[in-house]
DNA sequence: GCCCGGGTTCCACTGAATGGGACGGATGCC
DNA sequence: GGCATCCGTCCCATTCAGTGGAACCCGGGC
């Protein structure tokens, strides 16, 4: 390679993998020189990639700037998982945010991050950043607490072992004090959080099982501090998670 | 390679999107040796990219199963173009399908086909098939010829070029009658169609531009044939597409 | 026990991917 | 007008990574 030290990129796989996570969502339309620099690959190399996947229209290209495609927008349709959840939730969701008026979140989890599945801003639209396929610290919020206190031993020990970044004073970054949080939510069925992850930022989650006692998901509510409230929000999730559940079995 | 008349596949990175487009959609897991005969690679082969595959959260194996991964749906959440056009049709959307009681379509041309971008089902339910990344033949739906209709013209041509399936007596397969109703939409500014594509399903669809004029999509009214309002639909729609156009380019 | 259909691993072979550099074309600045 | 950039593509000798047939492993029927 082009430095003995290289630590990743051992084959062409990665590379286009690289290349297409050189993305970041929110700006429109890249170049090839710029895409080289993110994925850090040379631009001969870059150049022949992009090439073949704007072939396969994974990617599109105006001019001089290149755009994520649409056949990937169309596989990222038809993952499976993610889809039927939202579908089964939909409903559920709907119901949940009118009984109180803020957003409602549906996730997984993905390693040390819940990535969004389903988002239903609430009246207040406090949390303006969670997009549909956006992601967020699994340790600092109510989503993320649900689902890992129901994740495998090994997996939960493998979050635990990198370090907790702090977002607000309020984190809990000891490994110590989150396990025995975890605890309290497998006993209780929801986590809760207030101003963890943002200021003036609160929510409570429950998980979603599959029929063979997996965790699939979980879904939240989620507002300003002001307006949480720990007598309602509570069982409400807890019970739209038992109704996701049921919709899951029924329709399949 | 294995058979030397082979007419595709000539890099890994054909070798590897001949994977992905390999799931089709509606299964739920497939296995390597099934994933090797739809993509016509060895088994050793297919095996070796699968794996690079999940290792980078593109695929997910579940025991001897493989599902379409997260990452993938993160990324299509991502592409930009066909997230913009959602956003600033959903409200437009909902209005028009609470004006109408019928299904509404929003898509996207591919070549000779639409691709739904979003979907929201009428009371009716005609249309059961129309998924949100789900295509649809150009030729036979109120929404490909009002897309076609504005078309560059080299593109219409290749998509004339090609033979126009007959879904029904009354799709349209020749292409010089397909012009001449292609002219009338542009006049008209609204395409329709009824019964072509299939049985008592009607449609009408007009254009959605972008302020430099190109197409950019397309917005559908569909339902039973019997439920066809040809005084209203049309007027409809193309009122719908204005006000698309504005909320694009509004929030930008 | 045997066999069959799954998936993975092995390994010699070779052709496909590589990337530094040259190239052509827009800009933009003096 | 000329000069300096920045962009993306193309070229081509080098070699290394991907290839795929065959062997292998593993579990479940029979």
């Amino acid at each position: 390679m082009t430095d003995p030290a290289a630590p990743d990129a051992l084959g062409v796989l990665d590379r286009i993998t690289a290349v297409l996570e050189a993305f970041d969502g929110d700006d429109r339309g890249v170049g090839i020189s710029e895409l080289a620099l993110r994925a850090g690959l040379p631009k001969s190399t870059v150049s022949r990639i992009v090439a073949g996947l704007v072939r396969q229209r994974y990617l599109e290209r105006d001019g001089t700037l290149i755009h994520l495609g649409l056949r990937l927008f169309e596989l990222g349709q038809l993952a499976e998982m993610p889809q039927e959840l939202r579908f089964a939730a939909l409903s559920v969701m709907a119901d949940l945010r009118s009984a109180t008026g803020e957003s409602v979140h549906l996730a997984i989890r993905d390693g040390g991050e819940v990535v969004f599945i389903s988002v239903m801003r609430g009246r207040a639209s406090a949390a303006p950043g969670s997009r549909i396929g956006g992601r967020a610290p699994v340790h600092a919020t109510a989503l993320g607490k649900a689902l890992l206190a129901h994740a495998p031993a090994s997996e939960l020990d493998a979050v635990l072992a990198e370090e907790l970044a702090a977002f607000t004073p309020r984190t809990v970054t000891d490994p110590e004090r989150l396990r025995r949080e975890l605890a309290e939510i497998r006993r209780v069925g929801v986590a809760v959080e207030v101003d963890e992850h943002a200021p003036e930022v609160a929510g409570a989650a429950s998980p979603v099982f599959s029929p063979s006692g997996r965790v699939l998901a979980a879904i939240s509510v989620c507002g300003t501090s002001a307006d949480f409230d720990p007598e309602r929000w509570p069982p409400q999730v807890r019970d739209a998670a038992r109704r996701v559940e049921a919709r899951l079995s029924a329709n399949r």
